[in-house]
RNA sequence: GGUCCCAUCGUCUAGCCUGGCCUAGGACGGAGCCCUCUCAAGGCUCAGACACGGGUUCAAAUCCCGUUGGGACCA
């Protein structure tokens, strides 16, 4: 059997988005599940759209996702000759012809077909004419087969089949040289040797005008796939209305790549009732017949707890490498630099199952930064009040005691001096709280302390003693 | 307008090909309870769907036909 070979093909033309990210990901998935290779391929023939910035940020988006591929990128910009000099081959082998019809001119026809009640194609003027060598502007249209049905056995959709009668003669080659669409992708698939073209269902109905390119120019005609498209809450396209739908947009709010695979691969396909794949169980379990016929609506709410599952789930280390980045973002570079990646990991363990994105971790990590915390105002006024102060000194001469400090061990005699006191854990609880991190919740008091260690919490300790007593009754 | 695609809880889906195990399962979200030093996480429970109508069959979410509703493409 020969080897798999597959592509991604998107138009540069704007930021890589969450639909296009799914598209590639099947691709991607099935190269590497058949052992096969994944081909990179920017569609940039139109011009006035395409832009250097949106190819730099389709690299960027895929990297980060960890979607890679085995050749290219290759551009279309790259190949106008080779798409001219087959498009020549279809004329001299006589499967296409010059075409001189003045775009008013096919624009009056047309009119005139849709009120005599016929279908709009082109009526085939010039196919009759045999031009050998236009002398003005000049397209060359492709001799579609006029009878006869074209079937495609799609991966997903399975048997369709098209009348060849609705297929009218479409233009190869513009005036202006430059190919079509339809014309440039067979070209493409052809030579790249793709064995399966797998995109979007939008594609279907382009599929029975590009088999008969193949076919005359005497290529294997590949395996088609359409998948469904994904929709926004209205059950309309994805598009900037419904939120972000750049990929590196999930990025910046904190995202991780493994999570973002994981819902976009499940919007579309399952496996039972399987929700969490790693990539290596999505490479050995994905296959096209579990992929979804109908079209799927984004459901943010369901990707943030598939994230918040990752950030809780995965390796601390990784999620804390992950996490640097938004903390220079949110100016504790220094910070940062001065603490071991093994402590960060400590502090992603301390905070993980409290947030769902990495942007809150941030926030939630803010007050194990540093000597001194913030006090939320509502939160210092609530617990540290001048009442508490002599319970807190209390606490701080017992853990003063302690030369080091062990969790277990200052766990108890915190717990001793609530017994003797005869109050609820919370009546000290959260007053040592505020102080030590300065909001009314956090995570479990003494895995705080542990991450602040022995100085730090006495210090905050002390601090917080202060302000209680400076506290206005 | 023509052609094509699609149709299970609000959403993602299992089941459909190979009818009976389906009083339709799971997940997200929602409601409630438990756990608890706060906030979470976790556990348990509840509400919630086979678009509609005909057939075929002892039996249909599952097969066939039609209707309706969405969508894509061509203009």
């Amino acid at each position: 059997m020969t080897q798999v070979r597959v592509r991604f093909a998107p138009s540069p033309t704007g930021f890589l988005h969450i639909g296009g990210v799914r598209t590639a990901l099947f691709n991607w998935l099935f190269a590497r599940r058949q052992r096969g290779v994944f081909i990179l391929r920017i569609e940039d023939t139109d011009q006035s759209r395409s832009t250097d910035e949106s190819i730099q940020a389709i690299i960027e988006g895929m990297k980060w996702v960890g979607l890679d591929w085995d050749e290219g990128p290759f551009r279309q910009t790259e190949r106008m000759e080779l798409y001219r000099r087959y498009a020549m081959k279809l004329f001299e082998t006589g499967h296409a012809y010059w075409c001189v019809c003045k775009a008013e001119e096919l624009e009056a026809r047309r009119k005139e077909a849709e009120t005599k009640g016929l279908s709009p194609r082109y009526d085939g003027r010039c196919r009759h004419l045999t031009i050998a060598r236009p002398a003005g502007d000049a397209a060359l249209r492709f001799k579609a087969p006029q009878e006869g049905q074209t079937v495609i056995d799609d991966l997903i959709k399975g048997k369709v089949v098209f009348d060849n009668t609705v297929v009218d003669d479409l233009i190869i080659l513009r005036s202006n040289g430059y190919p079509t669409y339809n014309f440039s992708v067979v070209v493409d698939d052809a030579l790249m040797g793709v064995t399966h073209v797998v995109r979007g269902d939008d594609h279907l109905t382009n599929t029975p005008r590009q088999i008969p390119i193949f076919e005359a120019l005497g290529f294997a005609v590949p395996r088609f796939g359409h998948l469904p498209m994904i929709l926004g809450a209205d059950k309309t396209r994805l598009s900037k209305r419904h939120g972000a739908t750049s990929i590196m947009a999930y990025r910046d709010m904190g995202y991780l790549p493994d999570a973002m695979v994981n819902y976009l691969v499940r919007l579309g396909w399952s496996h039972g009732d399987q929700e969490i794949f790693s990539r290596q169980e999505l490479i050995e379990k994905f296959s096209w017949d579990h992929v979804q016929k109908s079209a799927a609506i984004f459901n943010p709410d369901k990707l943030l707890w598939m994230n918040a599952e990752y950030i809780r789930t995965g390796s601390p280390h990784q999620v804390a490498q992950a996490l640097v980045p938004l903390l220079k973002h949110a100016g504790l570079g220094k910070e940062v630099e001065a603490v071991s990646h093994e402590w960060l990991a400590q502090l992603v363990v301390l905070v993980k199952e409290r947030v769902k994105t990495l942007v809150e971790m941030v926030e939630w990590v803010k007050p194990y930064f540093g000597q001194d915390v913030e006090f939320e105002a509502e939160a210092a006024k609530k617990f540290l009040t001048p009442a508490v102060a002599p319970l807190l000194r209390k606490l701080l001469s017992r853990f003063e005691a302690f030369p080091s400090l062990s969790k277990p061990r200052w766990e108890e005699s915190f717990k001793k001096l609530v017994e003797e006191e005869g109050i609820k854990m919370g009546v000290l609880a959260q007053p040592v709280r505020v102080a030590l991190t300065g909001r009314a919740a956090s995570p479990g008091l003494f895995e705080v302390m542990e991450v602040l260690g022995r100085e730090r919490t006495l210090h905050r300790l002390r601090t917080g003693i202060g302000r209680a007593e400076a506290g206005q009754a």
